[in-house]
DNA sequence: AGCGTCTCCTGCTTGC
DNA sequence: TGCAAGCAGGAGACGC
């Protein structure tokens, strides 16, 4: 589910509920999530005032005053709820964490498919360093411009839309929004990489046009196709928005254009696009 | 190094 | 209506 856009809310969410507020306890409900919970996770939090929270791509880094910092991925289908739940009702299906804060407020980590995970980052060893050094530049910095793409891609054989789903060339890109930058851009899912690396025109049009759509998603609260909400549990509505993605057969939202959107499947997912209106070939 | 395939888990949708 | 198959927004491990 959530790509940068949702990750953004959710971390602002974040921010505004949790920063300068104390952990009291952490109940666990399950012993894994992607990976295994940190077993000192309560303890090492326990006390400690949450300072501050930042995200980069698809993470959120919640640090806290002993240095110490959480360090999050929601996987597919990760969110944060404000448990807002009465003494005698039941909890929320899939509450796999329960944050419970010293002024008896309580976050849930709510998520169906336990994709995502939380790694304690001491301050010792730094895995966010480690981890950034992994990454490619977050889809919406100075660093993702159009020189870095254009460098990055010039050897690459892999189709565009398979490359920005790479979260090593670009971090925060998923699969929704690769295929509406796409269509902005008027570039085919299906083209090389190091072919719309010759064209700096294209590669800087493909650049904007990202920045674009994750810029115009986070805006209107990002996209609700099954679960994503925001803290309180409100829908964002990008996904009135979408031009292509799980637009198969309907008419292309080109004026000019009477063609119907394709789907296609790339390194096992889907791709969605306008074989008229997004081309292969050089302009 | 770069690329394609497979896998983790659960729920919803689709088709018989 | 009931059931099974297929699909889903992510990313890492593995083999070539």
């Amino acid at each position: 589910m959530p790509e940068l856009p949702e990750v953004e809310i959710i971390k602002n969410n974040l921010s505004d509920y949790l920063v300068n507020k104390t952990f009291h306890s952490i109940k666990v409900f399950t012993s894994k999530l992607r990976y295994k919970i940190p077993h000192n996770l309560a303890e090492s939090v326990k006390n400690q005032r949450v300072t501050h929270i930042s995200r980069v791509a698809k993470y959120i880094i919640v640090s806290l005053d002993n240095n110490y910092a959480l360090l999050i991925h929601l996987g597919m289908t990760g969110n944060f709820l404000i448990n807002t739940k009465k003494k005698n009702q039941k909890d929320s299906k899939h509450v796999r964490i329960r944050f419970v804060m010293s002024d008896e407020s309580k976050i849930d980590y709510v998520d169906i498919r336990k994709f995502g995970f939380f790694k304690l980052v001491t301050p010792q060893k730094n895995e966010i360093r480690k981890l950034l050094a992994e990454l490619g530049p977050d889809a919406l910095s100075d660093e993702f411009n159009t020189n870095y793409l254009q460098n990055t891609l010039k050897n690459r054989t892999v189709n565009i839309k398979s490359a920005l789903l790479n979260q090593k060339i670009v971090g925060g890109i998923g699969n929704i929004y690769a295929s509406e930058a796409l269509f902005r851009a008027k570039i085919s899912p299906i083209t090389e990489s190091k072919k719309i690396a010759k064209d700096k025109i294209k590669i800087s049009d493909l650049v904007s046009s990202i920045k674009f759509i994750l810029n115009d998603a986070i805006q209107v609260g990002g996209s609700t196709i099954k679960d994503h909400k925001n803290m309180k549990g409100e829908s964002g509505y990008f996904q009135y928005k979408f031009n292509v993605y799980n637009r198969e057969n309907m008419e292309c939202n080109d004026q000019n254009c009477d063609s119907k959107i394709k789907r296609i499947v790339q390194t096992g997912r889907s791709s969605f696009y306008c074989e008229k209106c997004q081309k292969t070939g050089s302009r």
